[in-house]
RNA sequence: GCCCCCAUCGUCCAGCGGCCUAGGACGCCGCCCUUUCAAGGCGGUAACGGGGAUUCGAAUUCCCCUGGGGGCACCA
């Protein structure tokens, strides 16, 4: 044990954010490493906009991802005692104040301050009332909330592990809540409070709390003399355009991933990657690797744009190092929900040992499989695809042919192999056969096609062959008779 | 508006005063391989935002500008 304790400490609004993610991984990386304990604190004190199914589905999630937690989840909706205490006391001692200001006012306040060119921020109206002058105001019937009271003048300062000494005036910052009228915490106070009863020692979090950290701190310091932990701002991560990562930028939540068939070892490779090097340039690498590898000092200072493209080859990667077996069983369960659980097995396995190695993700691995799968009836034929067919030099003959030797050769996958049978034709497979790809799969580009014609079988083969003859059209041939 | 953080190829990451005519990876382009598409192999394209200063010497240090991001709530 080294002492080191880190927490992941995520609201509960929403899916898990990637940039979450990778908040939450940087923590377990850097407990892992130093042989810490990575403990799991759910920040809920919002009871307006935290949902007790968001609290559930992140141990989940974060388990898929490969992040074991030690301790917890806490949550902080259960603490509410323990920081109703801690602000009782930081009021008795004068580091907090009851502040009876309607949100009209407060609203008006920021208004001013902003027309005056000044932060918006509290003016203090309620920072020295009198005993008196406080039981009038709560005669009144006024909301009570408490704020901290922060310094006039001076500066703040502490030390980033990743940036270094980060300074600012106390001037710039303005009293604020720690308690709401309704008599629930706010973050900082729920923060500072927990960061202290549950030990940690390193505080490591999105670049955006940067500026809060000053007040955090300053509870902390309210509330106790104990050694204030290491704080570690990450630095962002931004949407390709380099604007905040939203979801009208496609997948941001984990969730997101996971349905889109990305294999959990990718996600958290690629997210290692955004922020942080290898010192030997590895790029692939494991967890147990890269929490080797990993340390505080090589993350990066400048926000990382999520680059979908490299994360696809990271996953591609990840893709051709599994097993079959464990293709296999990553994949069932995309296959059985895009083509119900009956599917066959054996064609099944056969279709990932040859879809394996081409694939991008499980979801596109399972949809080359569409021509096997997919009820005859449901099979389509893509349109850009027919063109190229149509397009094809000598289309008609080459179709022919495939049928007539389909039609009653042995069936075996060395026996369906159709380049002997373009030779006699003088075309070459390169140029032909993207058009039987596209009459037996759909498509003009897929699954090896001479092993996929072998799974499909005879006769819906050449049920696909003849149908895109058909449709093909133009001077007939002498087909359905044999050729030469 | 004010405050904070940041700044090397399109993108991610190296570089931490001379080893840099700036390296790797993704992407992109070309070639090879090839039953399609991928994968793989080979090659190529492409960056130190601008201006001062320090120094014999700056991508590396300092300042200014510009640009990007974040923050300024009874959200976290």
């Amino acid at each position: 044990m080294s002492g080191v304790r880190v927490r992941f400490s995520p609201a509960p609004t929403g899916e898990l954010h990637v940039g979450s993610a990778r908040t939450a991984l940087f923590n377990w990386l850097y407990a892992r490493h130093h042989g810490g304990v990575f403990a799991l604190r759910i920040e809920d004190t919002d009871r307006e906009r935290s949902r007790t199914e968001w609290v559930e589905q992140i141990p989940g999630i974060l388990q898929w991802l490969g992040l074991d937690i030690d301790e917890g989840p806490v949550l902080q909706s259960e603490r509410f005692d323990e920081y109703r205490a801690a602000a009782d006391g930081l009021v008795e001692r004068g580091f907090a104040y009851e502040c009876f200001c309607t949100p009209g006012e407060l609203e008006a306040k920021h208004e001013s301050a902003k027309k005056a060119g000044r932060t918006p921020g509290y003016d203090g109206t309620c920072r020295d009332l009198t005993e008196e002058e406080r039981a009038a105001k709560a005669a009144e019937g006024r909301p009570r909330s408490i704020r901290f009271r922060t310094p006039d003048d001076g500066s703040s300062s502490f030390v980033d592990a990743i940036r270094g000494e980060v300074a600012v005036e106390w001037s710039t910052i303005s009293d604020f809540v720690i308690v709401r009228s309704d008599g629930n915490p706010i973050f900082f106070l729920a923060n500072a409070v927990d960061d202290l009863a549950m030990d940690i020692t390193h505080v490591i979090r999105g670049e955006d709390l940067l500026d809060s950290t000053h007040r955090v701190l300053a509870l902390r310091r309210a509330l106790s003399e104990r050694d204030e932990p290491i704080y570690a701002h990450l630095p962002l991560i931004l949407a390709p355009d380099r604007s905040k990562l939203s979801k009208r930028h496609g997948a941001v939540a984990l969730e997101d991933f996971r349905d889109a068939g990305y294999l959990p070892e990718a996600i958290l490779n690629y997210l290692s990657l955004l922020g942080w090097g290898d010192d030997e340039g590895r790029e692939v690498m494991t967890a147990d690797e890269i929490v080797a590898a990993f340390d505080l000092d090589g993350v990066t200072h400048a926000a990382a744009a999520f680059d979908h493209k490299k994360l696809d080859w990271v996953n591609g990667e990840w893709m051709r190092r599994l097993t079959l077996d464990d293709v296999e069983v990553r994949a069932l369960p995309y296959a059985q929900a895009r083509y119900g659980a009956g599917i066959d097995r054996g064609v099944f396995k056969e279709a990932l040992r040859i879809g394996q190695e081409r694939a991008v993700t499980l979801v596109s691995l399972v949809e080359q499989m569409d021509f096997l799968f997919l009820a005859d009836e449901k099979f389509t034929v893509d349109e850009d695809s027919w063109e190229k067919l149509a397009a094809t030099e000598r289309a008609g003959e080459v179709l022919d042919a495939v049928a007539t030797h389909l039609a009653d050769c042995e069936w075996t996958l060395e026996a369906v192999d159709l380049r002997p049978v373009l030779e006699p034709l003088g075309v070459k497979p390169r140029k032909a056969l993207p058009a039987v790809y596209t009459a037996v799969e759909g498509r003009h580009a897929g699954l090896p096609l001479f092993d996929s014609i072998h799974l499909l079988g005879r006769d819906r083969s050449l049920a696909r062959v003849h149908a895109a003859r058909q449709r093909l059209g133009g001077e007939d041939t002498r087909w359905p008779c044999p050729s030469g």
